[in-house]
DNA sequence: CTGTTAGCGCTTTCAA
DNA sequence: TTGAAAGCGCTAACAG
């Protein structure tokens, strides 16, 4: 049971130092106004490096009202995509001087457990959250990341309808004229974005579209796999299908496999996010690389000027998606 | 530019309730010691209720000296294991009044950001994190989770030498005796304990293990790739082989792919730690699910300890390990 | 059963 | 170029 020693407070340093704990203070927090002469800002830096002071966190927040710190609110931990979007969030957090938390779980559940803690929130959210609810009293400054929702604030997205065209392209350019979509939840823009690129690239090439071929999934390998079950089990079959996420993605392979398709022989299959996994597959799978990071950071970007009171609008992202070409897709036999 | 509006003081509400501010407070907090009339107590709520009261985070740090944070450290977002663990710590932290803040990356660098924020730590880091470093002033109580190392203070970790025998009996039962082993990092215990897991049951079994059987790795589907294909040129060739994590699996069985060597007929793969695409897999494959939530929950209880000032130490989960059966293992053929 | 008081450690305005 | 003073909002020890 032991005590935890007493932390150094300012006022140590100042007094070591001798001066006022406000220059010590002023000094530490790189003021510009200051005028100090470089022997006492030396005795300053001196007395901190001796006692290893370290400001105490919790005053400084009281004082400013101000934590340092940024949220992003994601489903899961285990899916990739958020991962990724987290990395180009966290890269740029650090940039600024902020530190990134990453909290899992349902936005509703952890918005007073998170109050006072960031100065603004990011939420990515793929899901059915039920969004209207966010607008609580202890919500901070906060954006919507890769899904946009008309009332409910700024948001970032990419081209989503453009990747999803690229993609369909693709698969038609190799022969492909039935071609299935495994989508997202309808209610979710994202999906609604990817499904009408799909079908506009189609339609521009004269394909008509059965559909029965668009399939509604969520974002994981079992749904994928429901999914791509129904469509295969269609007449006549999709010779390829497009899924709007890598883990229905690799759903869709594996119930492929259950009905003895073979990949890419009978049948194409491109996959929404380029993540780790995707490249070790059997076969490797032909996936969309949307820039993930780019979105997440400048969704700190974005995120840094609402706090800082500036009104910010919904973007969409100028860089655009990349067609990884692996072994799942090839041309109809 | 709009300054956002002064929030609600706990005078605020004391004042509309017509009580001190130290009522409101003990009131709110659960003071156990506090007597308090029903109707007071129910006046204090109210207006709370009314003005939307909510208590200044880092005011309450400041006087308390207590976050009611705790954060895990992992070294990457992607890593399925690591989520899984961060699930438990999550529920067992939310049942405790703790909110559990995720950070990514390499421990020395998220800690001084990180300081002040949480009350304690957990290390989830299975890597080659220059650990001697941890011992820095700005480190708050900590646990290693899933790691034990001498000298790095109180630990967590599942018995990871009986998963590995659990796994290599079950291909020895099915009738292999050339076995290979794609092992961890071996300046990581966890590595050595596996490692020493599947020796041990060959040993026991009177199976002579070839030295050149067991391959080091890292945790990723790369790395379980490269080991794999070294593992698959040997000669004679191996007709089993336990990996020691699942990305590495993935990589494993794609390796053999590349190699035209078929799964399950000419080699059996089991892989640690059940992770959700591994059902999804073609074939599905045969994992080790280990305790991970329970551990991550473990992990928490002890640190709350830690934090609470009695001392800690070391722990082997008494959960054990199950082997789910799919179909990447079969009989030599 | 309720109120008074002091102070957590910091930053910032103002004065010298 | 440096110092003095005030106060951020809360809780806890003590007093009544």
């Amino acid at each position: 049971m032991s005590s935890r020693p007493r932390s150094v407070r300012i006022r140590d340093v100042a007094a070591v130092a001798k001066v006022d704990p406000s220059i010590v203070s002023r000094i530490l927090s790189g003021d510009e106004q200051l005028s100090v002469r470089a022997e006492t800002r030396q005795r300053v830096l001196d007395a901190v490096e001796r006692l290893q002071y370290r400001p105490n966190r919790a005053a400084r927040m009281l004082r400013t009202s101000r934590t340092m710190a940024l949220g992003i609110i994601v489903p899961d931990l285990t899916n990739a995509t958020y991962a990724e979007i987290s990395r180009g969030a966290d890269a740029e957090s650090a940039e600024r001087g902020y530190i990134l938390l990453v909290v899992a779980g349902s936005l509703f559940d952890r918005l007073q457990l998170l109050d006072g803690r960031v100065d603004g929130l990011l939420y990515a959210i793929a899901t059915s959250e039920p969004l209207e609810r966010v607008r609580v009293p202890e919500a901070p400054p906060s954006l919507l990341v890769n899904r946009h929702e008309p009332g409910m604030g700024p948001s970032v997205t990419v081209d989503d309808e453009s990747a999803a065209a690229l993609a369909t392209a693709h698969l038609a350019d190799l022969g492909h004229t039935r071609i299935g979509h495994i989508s997202g939840p309808p209610h979710v823009d994202t999906s609604r974005r990817r499904a009408s690129g799909f079908a506009g690239e189609l339609t521009r090439r004269g394909i008509v579209i059965a559909a029965d071929l668009i399939v509604p999934s969520t974002f994981d390998e079992r749904a994928g796999h429901a999914a791509a079950t129904e469509l295969l089990t269609r007449r006549p079959r999709p010779t390829a299908i497009l899924v709007a996420n890598t883990r229905a993605a690799i759903g869709a392979v594996a119930a492929a496999s259950s009905l003895d398709i073979s990949i890419p022989e009978d049948l194409s299959i491109v996959g929404f996010d380029d993540i780790p996994v995707a490249e070790f597959l059997v076969p490797p799978l032909t996936t969309l690389r949307r820039p993930l990071a780019p979105m997440g950071a400048r969704a700190v970007q974005l995120l840094l000027e609402l706090i800082e009171g500036r009104s910010v609008s919904s973007e969409m992202l100028e860089a655009t998606s990349e067609l990884v070409l692996r072994g799942s897709t090839a041309p109809p036999r």
